[in-house]
DNA sequence: GGCGTGACGTCAG
DNA sequence: ACTGACGCCACGC
């Protein structure tokens, strides 16, 4: 069938990763990218984010910078994220930071593998 | 058809 | 340890 492995749309392969983010967990910007076979593809997968998060119910609220901090501006969808992690169980800090060591998403990691 | 931008990441100083 | 600058590729105008 496709025959041809890895010449999927960068933006297709993306959203695919992004929908694998288990529920409750939280993966980066570049580790989305890498997964999607292009590791220098993180403005990539904003660019995603940004136009399909919508129409596409992607959750880009589990989709955080390497830091596992949120960078979305204050009252520009900073506080509508943290609001979704936490409804998800996620401890976010008052700044936005989220502990990748409790809930960053592993893949390949304990139960994955 | 070309330029600038962008919810990042990495290297160098 | 921190800050600054560059790179990277897709998309909008």
């Amino acid at each position: 069938m496709n025959g041809k492995p890895g010449v999927a749309p960068f933006s297709e392969e993306a959203v695919r990763i992004i929908l694998s983010i288990p529920h409750g967990r939280v993966a980066s910007y570049g580790q989305v990218a890498r997964l999607a076979g292009d590791p220098r593809g993180a403005r990539q997968v904003v660019r995603i984010l940004n136009t399909l998060s919508g129409p596409r119910s992607l959750p880009w609220h589990r989709v955080v910078n390497r830091e596992g901090r949120i960078v979305l501006p204050a009252g520009h969808g900073f506080e509508l994220q943290r609001k979704l992690l936490r409804d998800e169980g996620v401890a976010v800090g008052p700044d936005g930071l989220i502990d990748l060591a409790r809930f960053g998403w592993r893949p390949g990691g304990r139960g994955s593998i």
